[in-house]
DNA sequence: TGTACATCAGTGAACGCGCGTTCACTGATGTAC
DNA sequence: TGTACATCAGTGAACGCGCGTTCACTGATGTAC
């Protein structure tokens, strides 16, 4: 062989990484197969021998990036809890760098107008990142813990959507930092 | 002259109506001005007796579409007050039509990544239906009131935009109906 | 009243461009003998 | 040890297609005389 037995695996993942990070950026329609391809050295050509089409790159890209979100999530929770976590999400540094950010702001909507298969892919990202944080959260029964995950995951998607919409950026930092406060109130809530 | 006085703002506003539902409901990059024109009966080359390019429209239909959803949420408002405008925002109905609806879930995440002049005007409508519903919701302050009501459009935004995303129905009526709860608790609250 | 002309919303062929995709090819390496 | 061959990740020209945009033109009407 010509290269390394993992090279062919390595630059899968190089394509999927840049991928992930360049949709979160321009979406999914916004990012081009020989751009990115040139990006890693790579020609446009080459592309298909790591992936069928645009599509299964698409997938592939989502569900790496609804990991990595989750992952960052999770290490918030784990260093500070909810105050680290919603400090984290709804922070001027993420609402500047979707790149690195969660897809759930930069891609739902997008995510809405595609195929079955990858509403499913993309469901199931969903259900596993909601099951992690009601696990964390304090409610009387499962489903109120799972309930409270579902709000947290919209108004925190929600919020750092509109925040980097608006051009004020007095209004944008008010956006964040009210849905902030909103959601520690609901986390410490202790009647239910 | 060949047509009516008001023929050709007619057709602009025929225009303008039909891509604002249009763009709702692929998005501005999956709607083309030639399938558009069509759609209406006329021919591509005309669009530009209407409008300066792409853009111009794209800015022109946000703005006529942050007034309807305004509109609908004030009717909502008038008809039964808050619980009402939930039910509304938060429904099946309003899921299931994007080109009918709200554009914050539709299109905020598109809206990011255009130009400032678009950003702006998206940023003013924003500013509109925050202080419209400021003034329907209790609280202390006028502060407090607009804190509400950036929490109440983010989390409706961010719901809508994940209940369209997700391809389970239970999962999805479920953050549907947990936002609309929450959101009736943060504004019957009373103390603040 | 009748004819020539000006107006102008809309037409449709044509443009360059970037897109996703295909495919015959390259060339560095490992393997067979 | 040396030579012929197989492998296969990556190359790059070429494809059809739809996009946004331009522009010379059309043709129904109002106006001037």
């Amino acid at each position: 062989m010509r290269y390394k037995p993992k090279h062919k695996e390595e630059t899968h993942q190089r394509i999927v990484d840049a991928a992930s990070k360049e949709f979160r950026a321009h979406g999914f329609e916004g990012v081009g197969i020989a751009k990115l391809m040139r990006a890693l050295g790579l020609t446009h050509g080459g592309f298909y021998a790591h992936f069928a089409d645009k599509e299964d790159l698409v997938d592939e890209a989502l569900a790496f990036a609804m990991d990595q979100s989750l992952e960052n999530m999770l290490s918030a929770l784990k260093a500070g809890g909810y105050p680290a976590m919603f400090e984290y999400y709804l922070s001027e540094m993420h609402r500047d760098h979707p790149a690195f950010g969660c897809p759930l702001p930069a891609l739902a909507a997008e995510v809405s107008r595609r195929p079955p298969s990858s509403r499913g892919a993309f469901t199931k990202k969903l259900v596993e990142i909601q099951n992690d944080l009601a696990e964390r959260i304090p409610g009387k029964t499962p489903e109120r813990r799972l309930e409270k995950a579902s709000v947290v995951l919209a108004s925190m998607a929600g919020a750092v959507s509109l925040a980097r919409a608006v051009s004020d950026p007095v209004l944008s930092q008010s956006i964040l930092r009210s849905t902030q406060e909103h959601l520690l109130r609901l986390i410490e809530a202790a009647d239910d």
